[in-house]
RNA sequence: UGGGGAGUCGUCUAAGGGUAGGACACCGGGUUUUGGUCUCGGUAGUUGGGGUUCGAAUCCCUGCUCCCCAGCCA
């Protein structure tokens, strides 16, 4: 098994390697992943990282920076910029020594706004929001120009420094660029540059009472970190005329933006905005909830970094909107999974099966395969007595059709350990089972019968007073419509069960110091990982990463039709 | 009806004048002490209409549909 299928290049590669061909940036391929800390990064963050950090891997010499565009300190927070961090290097990516922070920039940015001034192209505006609103005009007509729009230059001078020193109240004066009212493209409008801001800033405190916009600041960090290749999503593609524009006013390096379609996926949200109103709301115990699209929530939920990669490389890079089917996602993970997974046992749903013929305080220590892919994971001994648990789903009195588990009067094995067949089933008053009573056949032990016979099915167990006991989070996906929000609120999509909780669980002893961050296969069930937060020796708690694909599961629901 | 983008199997993505290919999903066969894995096979696509050409997903014309833009957010 091999994961280099062969991977066309995508548009953006095909660029940068025309670049190349034409000597462009000295040959160079810098790229950067520029987060906005406030937030938790996503998976649409992850395909960004991959994209960005991949690239510079791809090609010899490449590099990409790690920079944090904090230009708007009442939204950003240390807290973001921690787990970025975190996240970017748990994906497996490394920036070396080049982490940067916008703010960092301020100073050369401040300096870059005054050579506008002079150049009487920026201009201090002393118009309202309400105001500059009014006078951009509409998509269709054109904006009218601000009566502050041609202000000496001496006085823009004055005024800038002073809305520096903080002179003036927020929102009071802006520094605008001087473009054109008239433009098609709104943001050609005079954009604002600067505005009044005295918050402070996660980094820069109370440094500065201005902060620079998204427009005027990205170009110049890109600028000043000699990148390339700025990639960035679609909707910025109406604001590269302006990137360009403040470039080449300034008459410094200048790097090209490059827009590329972000990621969507069926039955779940990918907006910062949105996934902070899950969190503040309480529908999810928090962003790393095992239930949310973040990278934090991923790992919780068991997801690799490998899997997160690889669902990266899967879903390309192109210009068209997307909407990626979460089977992928899925696919991705079992695939890096079944790999390295090691095998156990663990009943979810346990129904007691009593031996009636293995003698009573007996116990046998079997040989068990920790992962039939890969001889090199070894094996491990587990017990067998004369009570068990079986999963509940594995027996049935009255069986359809291709029901090839337990039945009454039919044997199957129980993996690893002997045959059994059921003799009895035993119900309480209301006629729920509780107990099944069988017999096993000492000559299969470890699990085949020496006279050739064949059972059609195998089943995981655990022995009753080796098991422990164990809370198990099923989880399902966060919303139950493929396009949450596309009709009402987005919260009126979330799917009432996306969690499931099941507290009787019983895994093999083997399980007893599961280490942190192991994925297992619980075998013929699923990827199960100890919960990063809430595991505990006394309250062990695992979390479902992904259930293994179920074919029976597809019959049954055929044979329901 | 201003500007900027985008339309290829159900989904994602290649092919940029020369056999429309891959992945996921789906459906079937084989192997199997996991109804897992692996393996073999199958279904399924170029937004409509014109044109150029021996030949068009690709070039031209003309429709249609979808997405983005009127923050002192990024």
């Amino acid at each position: 098994m091999n994961t280099t299928e062969q991977t066309s290049k995508n548009f953006i590669e095909n660029i940068i390697d025309q670049d190349l061909e034409n000597g462009k940036n000295d040959s160079r391929v810098h790229t950067r992943f520029p987060p906005e800390p406030n937030g938790y990064l996503h998976i649409g963050h992850a395909k960004s990282i991959c994209l960005n950090f991949g690239i510079a891997k791809k090609y010899d010499g490449g590099l990409c920076n790690l920079r944090f565009d904090d230009t708007n300190p009442i939204k950003e927070e240390d807290e973001y910029v921690d787990s970025i961090i975190e996240d970017v290097k748990w994906l497996g990516f490394d920036w070396q020594d080049r982490l940067y922070y916008a703010s960092d920039y301020f100073a050369q940015m401040y300096t870059y706004a005054i050579q506008l001034i002079k150049a009487e192209k920026a201009y201090v505006c002393d118009l309202t929001a309400d105001e500059i609103r009014a006078h951009r005009g509409t998509l269709k007509n054109p904006g009218a120009e601000s009566p502050y729009r041609n202000r000496a230059i001496d006085e823009n001078l004055d005024l800038f420094q002073r809305m520096k020193n903080g002179e003036f109240g927020n929102g009071s004066k802006t520094l605008r660029a001087k473009i054109d009212m008239e433009s098609p493209n709104l943001n050609m409008r005079d954009p604002v540059m600067y505005r009044v801001l005295k918050a402070p800033h996660h980094r820069t405190g109370d440094t500065w009472c201005i902060y620079p916009m998204y427009d005027w600041a990205h170009g110049l960090e890109d600028s000043i970190e000699g990148i390339t290749h700025s990639l960035c999503t679609l909707e910025f593609e109406d604001h590269r005329p302006l990137y360009d524009w403040f470039l080449e006013q300034l008459g410094v390096y200048h790097p090209q933006q490059i827009e590329f379609a972000r990621l969507n996926m069926s039955y779940t949200i990918m907006s910062k905005r949105k996934l902070l109103r899950l969190v503040e709301e309480k529908h999810v115990t928090g962003w790393d909830d095992p239930r949310m699209p973040t990278i934090s929530g991923l790992r919780r939920r068991g997801y690799t970094p490998k899997s997160i990669r690889n669902f990266a490389e899967k879903v390309g890079i192109a210009k068209r909107d997307n909407i990626v089917d979460m089977a992928l996602l899925e696919h991705s993970v079992r695939e890096d999974l079944n790999q390295h997974a090691p095998r156990v046992m663990g009943v979810l749903d346990p129904l007691k099966v009593v031996i009636d013929n293995y003698p009573e305080g007996h116990v046998d220590e079997l040989e068990a395969i920790n992962n039939p892919g890969n001889p090199d994971a070894g094996t491990r001994m587990v017990p067998f007595s004369r009570e068990l648990y079986i999963e509940r789903a594995d027996f049935m009195e009255y069986p359809p059709r291709k029901f090839f588990r337990l039945a009454p009067g039919r044997e199957v094995r129980l993996r690893y350990a002997y045959f059994i067949t059921c003799q009895n089933v035993v119900k309480d008053d209301n006629g729920n089972i509780i107990e099944l009573r069988c017999t096993y056949d000492p000559a299969t032990k470890g699990g085949s019968a020496p006279d050739g016979r064949k059972v059609k099915g195998t089943l995981h167990w655990v022995s009753a007073p080796h098991a422990i006991d164990a809370e198990i989070r099923l989880y399902d996906r966060l919303f139950s419509v493929q396009n949450p929000g596309k009709e009402h609120d987005f919260v009126e999509d979330i799917n009432p069960n996306s969690l499931t909780v099941l507290k009787e669980c019983k895994l093999e002893p083997s399980l007893k110091n599961p280490e942190k961050r192991i994925i297992y296969q619980f075998e013929r069930q699923g990827y199960y990982t100890p919960d990063l937060k809430e595991y505990s020796k006394d309250y062990p708690v695992f979390n479902r990463t992904v259930s293994l694909r179920d074919s029976w599961a597809k019959i049954e629901k055929a044979q329901q039709r």
